[in-house]
DNA sequence: AAATGTACAAAAAATGATTATTGTTCATTG
DNA sequence: CAATGAACAATAATCATTTTTTGTACATTT
């Protein structure tokens, strides 16, 4: 079993210094030639380690790429938190949100892969996994929100962070559903209305 | 040009019995051997007629394949219509939708190329346009609910529609996103907080 | 007229031999 | 002891070749 492996309990060790050569030389073949044309070997090359160290931090090449995109996605994930916290609203967090996440996936690894391979990207967005570890960051947005009277106190934490995280996971996909919502005034107002009132 | 053309505006003539012997041999080949795996010469034999009457039809095989898929979507949406309108809320017309939804989605020809050619099926679930007939068919039951109280009158329709739809496909699509709603029970108490009450 | 069936070149897919990569092991290095 | 690099069988990718399929045209049939 390698050294770096990670679960859905058990993340991974970003303080590691090999662990991070490895995954940001991994990335940088991923951004280049797309999954199915990085050799390992290439990845050694390019961190200027060896193939045998790859082995030991990661199960196999599957465990590697995994690593690199649950990396990148911790990256943007605390990178919007970090501008989360400084908003007064619910509303305009999830705003932030929807419009980050449309940058971030139109940006480097995520947008060159959908170039190359948009098959295994359309299969990683369909996986419910790949939001797991943004769920996790909006229960505190939430009883904050609570708190402050924006939301009802009386709605279950899980519940309302289920109904943000569909609405952020539906507007970053779907810039189109009939409304076409792409500006962050028309997706603000939007949401206002959905979270706030709702239909009633 | 082919007979059947079909774009946005201008739908296929389901009721011409050479296009539907077409689809219904395409449809019955795609359900048996996957997209990549059947031939036009064989879609020829199954249905009995010939592969020149196909081209007569369809542009190309991409349009047969499309072809296909409208049609068993209509069929989908038309049975789920005539049943949400004997529904009384608009609550329960949503709910029934996601249910059907998700048990079209693990049955016939979604199913079995689900299995088969996975990276196809998430391709289709990602674009918008698989969404756009689905959308116009909720505008009167959003003004019916309006009508009868249930939702506000203050809420423009085409707002409504969208919101709708996105909580149906993101509900469709994943089972759990955080929160765990599979029973029928469990997602109309969902739909009825985020729907007719929102969080505020 | 509409459907068929044949012919045909261009494009795509199956095939099989060849080469590269993967994943494992282990002796060697720093 | 972590990292390296070499050896190795098993697996997968590549490539040139053969075969099938596609898409078009048109003469023939119903």
């Amino acid at each position: 079993m390698a050294v770096a492996r990670q679960d859905q309990f058990n993340s991974m060790d970003y303080s590691d210094p090999m662990v991070n050569r490895i995954l940001d030389a991994a990335e940088q073949c991923i951004h280049r030639f797309g999954i199915r044309r990085t050799a390992l070997g290439e990845v050694a090359r390019v961190g200027k380690l060896s193939r045998g160290s790859i082995y030991r931090y990661f199960d196999d090449k599957a465990a590697l790429v995994q690593g690199v995109f649950w990396r990148r996605q911790e990256f943007y994930l605390n990178q919007t938190e970090a501008a989360l916290v400084k908003l007064p609203t619910l509303v305009d967090k999830v705003t932030h949100s929807v419009v980050s996440g449309r940058k971030d996936m139109a940006q480097g690894i995520f947008a060159s892969l959908a170039e190359t391979e948009p098959e295994t990207v359309a299969m990683m967005f369909l996986e419910s996994k790949f939001y797991q570890r943004s769920v996790s960051f909006w229960p505190p947005h939430v009883r904050l929100a609570q708190e402050a009277g924006e939301i009802s106190e009386a709605v279950d934490v899980a519940v309302a962070t289920d109904f943000i995280m569909r609405l952020a996971v539906s507007l970053v996909t779907f810039p189109d559903m009939g409304l076409s919502l792409k500006s962050r005034k028309g997706i603000r107002a939007y949401l206002d209305q959905v979270i706030t009132r709702g239909l009633g």
